[in-house]
DNA sequence: CGAGATACGGAACGTCCGTAACGTATATGG
DNA sequence: CCATATACGTTACGGACGTTCCGTATCTCG
């Protein structure tokens, strides 16, 4: 059966949508206001709060629903897969925005349900398509079989955040070669 | 040569230091306001802010002077130190009111300065007293002597972050054990 | 001893988040 | 057609952070 009262005008996520981004685009999400988005959305702010409960989830849900897929490299090794694929998130958390992410991240931290929705919409697709570069690997007789890619992706994770959304690291190249060393000297097949 | 005006009164920190403990313990994190504090210290908002510049940062000031360092298991394995000190920190971390790691992390995410002093205070004192598990087991012949302590304790300082604090995952001993294996099978030294 | 610099308390202020009240509009079900 | 349920806009409000102003107090330097 539909719904019973009036129907959420849908035109009205659109236009927030874009006022989000448009605004995050110009001044930065410190400078954002839920006000300043209902006005540019021409949007009433209880209808703002009907759709998305605070600040973080709102700017969450427009940017992540826009975000793009992390790509899998494919470069011939495991190393080389995971220094590309890490470069690459290394580069998209530096280039986001310092206070939404913090915000975000408080969200996270206090609102275990958001925690759960980022991680699904977010962090659990990348791994599970990043979980194929593990499996290359082990059909390739390079990683032994018995190796928990997913794990290995999760620790990845947890100490990229850490390292550079927390503390603030500049990680180049050669950090990163370290990190992936680190990670695939147990697993590796050539026991050495 | 000291300071030209007039000194601060040593006294205001106490008193701080006390109600901020005093309003903590009683209601949490959430429901303590800087008003609060100021009222139950006797002290002025301005003079409160004249010495920390931020809610997060008041809050850690004090937690961090009556924080007591990490204790440094000894074992005898160093896996079993590992898993020991881990548990620790995993008690720790579950132990801490949600609320105020969030608005601490959103700090130390949106201001360098404030994160490099966490660091200072909390992180590095403590990876510093850890790394001697790493060299006892490098001096009893059970981690090769090449491998890195304190990366190995960075990596897994942030996976714990990232799995308990902001993924809300309840690690038990297992995991923690998983954990351990996946760090410590690359630096043992009986190749496997 | 005076001048400058800084601290203190009290009070008010600006800003922003998130919510509530109220009247109006648009859907479904009997 | 009418009752009910929900959405929408306008407006106002409460709560909290962080700042500013002002008069007063307490230091150091010349």
């Amino acid at each position: 059966m539909p719904p019973r009262g009036r129907p959420r005008d849908a035109a009205l996520d659109e236009r927030i949508g874009a006022a989000v981004l448009a605004l995050l685009a110009a001044d930065g999400y410190e400078a954002l206001t839920m006000e300043a988005v209902a006005a540019a959305a021409h949007v009433s702010k209880p209808a703002l709060y009907r759709r998305h409960s605070s600040k973080a989830s709102l700017v969450f849900s427009v940017v992540a629903a826009r975000g793009e897929a992390m790509a899998v490299p494919d470069t011939g090794t495991v190393a080389g897969d995971l220094q590309a694929a890490l470069e690459g998130f290394v580069g998209f958390l530096r280039s986001v925005d310092r206070a939404a992410v913090g915000d975000g991240l408080a969200q996270m931290v206090s609102d275990a349900d958001f925690a759960r929705r980022v991680q699904r919409e977010v962090f659990d697709p990348d791994r599970e398509r990043m979980v194929a570069v593990i499996e290359r690997a082990v059909a390739r007789g390079e990683v032994r079989p018995e190796a928990d890619g997913r794990a290995l992706l999760d620790d990845l994770a947890g100490v990229l955040v850490y390292r550079i959304v927390l503390r603030h690291e500049e990680l180049g190249p050669a950090e990163v070669a370290a990190l992936v060393d680190r990670a695939l000297v147990g697993i590796l097949a050539d026991a050495r």
